[in-house]
DNA sequence: GCCAACGTTGGC
DNA sequence: GCCAACGTTGGC
């Protein structure tokens, strides 16, 4: 079993709206950079634990965990014209983008920011927290994780 | 809103 | 295949 981060902006899509999908999950779609997508389509597997970050928004952190129940497939928002995602390079026979599906577990009490896990000696190599990083999908070792769920266990 | 860092694009 | 220019990300 393996962990990830996962970024998202939450006046896009939330760990709220997440929570809000319940047992159905959701189609984790548009991540549009080759790394990231490497990790989708190659490595990211069913029951791997996954940190909800929220990005670009007023509480910047770690807001809750999820579970992966379906692992890379391709991402249909790529064959869509109307959507934002589309990409008309992809073809079914060769797509270019994937996705996973992924469940709510937990909402913490209150969002974990990077002052706090900046200050959590276990988390000091924490790629997210690294300056300049982009990457929307990342690894996390099971040393983080359990860093960070420790952090909102005694949090709030 | 600013700006540093990064990934991608495209001319050569 | 290099690399400068450009667009985007994302914390502050």
């Amino acid at each position: 079993m393996a962990f990830w981060l996962f970024k998202t902006e939450p006046q896009t899509f939330s760990i709220d709206d997440l929570a809000a999908r319940g047992a159905t999950g959701e189609c984790w779609d548009g991540v549009r950079n080759y790394q990231a997508r490497n990790f989708l389509r190659d490595n990211v597997a069913i029951g791997d634990g996954v940190l909800i970050y929220h990005s670009s928004c007023r509480d910047i952190g770690v807001a809750g965990t999820a579970e992966v129940i379906r692992a890379g497939y391709p991402d249909p928002s790529q064959f869509d014209a109307e959507s934002p995602f589309y990409d008309a390079t992809a073809t079914s026979h060769s797509p270019r983008w994937y996705a996973v599906d992924v469940r709510h577990c937990r909402t913490f009490a209150q969002v974990l920011g990077r002052a706090e896990l900046s200050a959590a000696t276990e988390l000091s190599a924490m790629q997210v927290l690294r300056r300049g990083n982009r990457l929307s999908i990342m690894p996390v070792s099971a040393r983080e994780w359990h860093a960070i769920c420790g952090l909102a266990d005694t949090d709030g």
